[in-house]
DNA sequence: TTCCTTTACACAATCGGTTGCAATTTATTT
DNA sequence: AAATAAATTGCAACCGATTGTGTAAAGGAA
């Protein structure tokens, strides 16, 4: 109950009369050291209750089997499922997750990144901040052959793994969507552009799909954004439905907007979907939970942090540095729910 | 740009003819270098773009500045409020937080803490797995005087650090606001008694404000889930509206759980509310934006995260190993929004 | 019995900062 | 100028696990 020290492979040692060696080997099962001894050895390490010290055999062995994360906030429903998935896959193959959190600061992404390089990480995974505009301080990590994977919000130009859905055919999806439900004047919710630029591509989808049916696209209907919270949505819709006539449609880019729309629109006294339909982007738990509950285009954040976390681990065992680094592309589908009903 | 290889004191050292003690003691700004010395260090390591090695320097100094910290998941809004609060206040005294999920899960949570404990964590912040009841995992750190705190969901019987708001008196207030706003029959969802036992503890307030008011403690209304889920809030809420007559309020210990009374409610065609008052718990986003917005008791999660991270960083200052761990109170209000008016 | 192959374990260097103490240089005092 | 104090910097051990290499003992074959 008092020991008050931490106990090491030393301890075992001396108590076994055993060089610290066959004690490390014996703890992994090493194939020179027979069953007796490794039996031994364990047990007297459970004994004395010995917890192997990470920080020695990463100096030594210079891999710390830990994955960094490194994204805006956890708060966001997508992120933190992604954190799920990532822990899933890492705790799979014995790898401790470390999470940081930019707050979508440039600033705070540069210093983070330095953290994780200086905790010697194995792999880094990250989805950038909405400030940053450019990759300069990961560099550190691909000189150094550790892998780096982006998700989400990626950068352009740079050569690292990447795991994203196609924001293209996902605007175009949930556009089209919104036609075939009888939608004609339909608006759209666009974002700042930067540097990891997944809304001009959902903006892109959204306006090849108009084209594709033959509406035409009314700039009037496009709302630039500057950030994509409830608030900005709540002014984003007011503008909307201060024109005349107000659309019947919104493919709004994240849940956030499009539960933002659905309020607004109640509040002035218009029907949701009966006067005006949305989409919204995510697959947020809110997004079911409103009334009328939204629909929406899923996003596969568990699965795009499995797949993230899997790339990092599969390319720290086989240590092939080939140079060409893949793009992994997840799919999305539109759930379609009360507020695009006919 | 084709480094490939980690920079070293010893490279900084070698290029100037200096020896590694004079340039580790130099980044410091230790009082015993000349600042010439200092000046030319510092940008010699800068150009070769050294980055100290952090594993290095915790298993020498056997102190890593970092607080790990130990949650049931990152998803739900109060903890990663909290974990908003510990980093701020963390980053502030340059410490790192590493964060670990037990996903509620006992068995994980002894093997965090045990990954925590392997990783020489200079803290450690806790709120515990539904399913703990013993926390033997802990005594680890406690026997090694690393600052433990506890918060929110802490365990009964354990000297540690503790950072809570006052449960009974927060449910005592809730339910006091519903018999003000008129309510007579006040329902309340209670949820299986763990170790941190926080729903007994407003349960608890809950009983005493109704007998304080006169009002008759009916089993019938309580009813207890076996998680406080969504799906478990309907089941409940379902429950209460067969009831004849059904109860004019409900105390509910979680938003989420006062959101599924209000959708069932709406559902089955009661106003609420007129026929029907809900308070909830823990001020989540989603109160604000469900229609009727919801009111709730405040959980000030970020200040208990920031409490929380400041008691270790003060503890690891001052290593005075005084064996009375402080309990630290937080204040809790009601915030009267539409549900409960009158 | 002798030689060779396994088997089982020990030795000691290593990873990269940190730090107590010694050593050297420079500044100050008498 | 000599002596003492102060300012700088170097030396080397240390933290704890890992691992290539060396060695001794045990087993098998000839």
């Amino acid at each position: 109950m008092e020991e008050n020290k931490y106990v090491t492979i030393y301890d075992i040692a001396e108590r076994l009369n055993l060089a610290t060696s066959t004690i490390s080997r014996a703890l992994k099962d090493h194939h020179t050291i027979s069953d007796k001894t490794i039996k031994k050895v364990k047990k007297t390490a459970e004994e004395m209750g010995f917890v192997p010290n990470t920080l020695a055999a990463g100096l030594r062995g210079n891999k710390t089997r830990t994955i960094g994360v490194l994204i805006p906030t956890v708060t966001q429903p997508f992120l933190s499922s992604l954190i799920s998935g990532i822990e899933i896959a890492a705790q799979k193959s014995d790898y401790t997750v470390i999470i940081m959190q930019s707050h979508d600061s440039y600033e705070e992404e540069v210093n983070m990144a330095k953290s994780l390089y200086s905790n010697r990480v194995s792999g880094v995974i990250c989805s950038l901040a909405m400030e940053t505009s450019d990759t300069a301080h990961f560099h550190q990590f691909s000189n150094n052959n550790i892998p780096l994977v982006f998700v989400d919000r990626v950068p352009k130009g740079y050569n690292t793994f990447r795991v994203v859905i196609d924001n293209y055919t996902a605007g175009y999806k949930a556009t089209k969507h919104l036609i075939e439900q009888g939608c004609i004047r339909i608006a759209h919710f666009s974002a700042g552009s930067e540097l990891g630029n997944l809304y001009n591509e959902r903006k892109r989808g959204y306006i090849e799909a108009l084209k594709d049916h033959n509406i035409e696209v009314d700039e009037e209907l496009i709302i630039n954004l500057n950030s994509v919270t409830y608030e900005d949505g709540v002014k984003g819709s007011n503008a909307l439905f201060d024109l005349k006539p107000i659309p019947d449609g919104l493919f709004a880019p994240g849940d956030i907007l499009a539960v933002s729309a659905v309020q607004t629109a109640k509040k002035r006294g218009i029907r949701v979907p009966e006067d005006f339909k949305v989409i919204g982007f995510n697959n947020d738990p809110i997004s079911q939970i409103i009334d009328p509950n939204i629909s929406t285009i899923t996003h596969p954040a568990e699965k795009m942090g499995k797949a993230a976390a899997e790339i990092i681990i599969k390319n720290l065992k086989s240590s092939k540095n080939d140079d060409a680094k893949e793009i992994t592309f997840l799919n999305t589908e539109v759930l379609a729910r009360e507020s695009t009903q006919k």
